[in-house]
DNA sequence: ACCTGAACACCGTTCAAGT
DNA sequence: ACCTGAACACCGTTCAAGT
């Protein structure tokens, strides 16, 4: 629905999702559509997923209609903001993959991360919510496991990193400790960095211990991202379920 | 607003909140709040904290105005239904606190609460959720978090948990476990055991690494638990913001 | 006292009427 | 093509009318 965003490089190697329309947009259009975007995500980042889709509309100076011709759903909306920072994230990680040699970059990686996540509460609901079902979202978080994946395999070679560790338990965690950071936002902003030093303590091969767990597998991190779906009914769908 | 429902030993110890009623209901009010409280349990358990106050009504045999004549709102009754998982968990806690002597209190505890935590969609979102301003939730919150600093104390005595953790370090990874785990419930309901385990490899003395920042103060986990609320707005409280 | 359902405000979504 | 605001369904909350 909403046209690529990708650096001009990766575009045509991975397009991402076939169903996306790429056709160009009138000139005021595109214009509308960059004031949307850029409004959608501070209006998301400040408060949170809750904002009025009308309150959106007034601050890019627009009709509510016209967001809803762009973005079919609310949820549309909120995908193209996730994956925009979802990108950001994954050129990060390129770039430490290419520079970084210290045995640190996992960790760096999971700082800007929680950095990012922890001080947008639209980002950080919208990961763990139901929004995950959107293609676009899904191929955008791929990559990213890809390249956290690549990261994590040098530093357990390196044994920086106990090696029973897979890389979405990276992203689970990166998560978890977001989500215990994002309420003291305006109250204490750094306060991520403890936990993410506990979470890290856990990662190290001083102290593992056997986890008695396996990680979960490609198609349950699926299966979670997308199970939640269903309580927050769009209305319209027909009647109430009655359960 | 509701009555207290404590075990009778703590009930004039610690009266929960000055302001909760606790005027005797008549006989048939009595019974349907007992009705609406169990309904609500169940469907904010299956559901999450998006099910319609209509649908918790129609499942207790009651109209929707008296869902409201009992708690004047929605928040409110999640806020009956925290309190008394919180007051189970304490239980647990005390309970630990007086029987084992293992060292492994403090991961007993853990467990217990991320499995609850992790297959009860609604507990976990009120928790990290607004509706932690409720008064009642608050010194719920607050007698949990007492029990956790008792065992928390005698095992960093013992030596079992790296000394520079506090009780609100256990709390805030409790809940970041069942975040990660609670999308999982239906997939693999044991997968919080992996993570779990991984967080608490972090809390033992052995691979401890200095943390960067201190705890949060009480005041400022006071803060942070209040502090979302303001993006869902209460219909009703006059025009929308215009920010 | 307590119960109820109609009535109200709010918000996501659709669509007919305009450029 | 694109934009808009009125119209619709849904849901939390209130309240007048009933027992």
């Amino acid at each position: 629905v909403q046209p690529l965003k990708r650096d001009a490089a990766r575009v045509d190697e991975a397009p991402r999702a076939a169903l996306t329309c790429t056709k160009a947009l009138r000139g005021d259009a595109e214009r509308n559509r960059k004031r949307l975007v850029e409004a959608a995500g501070c209006a998301f980042a400040e408060l949170g997923f809750g904002v009025s889709v009308e309150e959106i509309a007034r601050r890019a100076g627009l009709g509510k209609g016209t967001v809803f011709r762009r973005f079919p759903t609310k949820d549309d909306l909120v995908a193209a903001i996730v994956c925009d920072r979802m990108d950001e994230l994954q050129r990060f990680g390129d770039a430490l993959l290419e520079e970084d040699e210290s045995g640190e970059s996992i960790h760096q990686f999971m700082m800007r991360a929680v950095a990012i996540l922890s001080q947008d509460r639209g980002l950080l609901e919208a990961i763990h919510g139901l929004s995950c079902t959107n293609v676009d979202v899904q191929s955008a978080k791929h990559m990213v496991v890809e390249t956290v994946g690549a990261l994590l395999a040098r530093e357990q070679r390196a044994g920086f990193i106990r090696s029973d560790i897979a890389a979405c338990d990276v992203m689970l965690l990166t998560a978890a400790v977001s989500h215990i950071a994002a309420p003291f936002h305006a109250i204490d902003s750094d306060i991520w960095t403890r936990y993410l030093d506990l979470v890290f303590d856990g990662l190290r091969p001083d102290a593992a211990h056997p986890c008695s767990h396996a990680p979960p597998t490609e198609e349950q991190m699926m299966r979670a991202a997308t199970a939640d779906v269903g309580l927050r009914r769009l209305p319209g769908s027909g009647p109430a379920p009655t359960v």
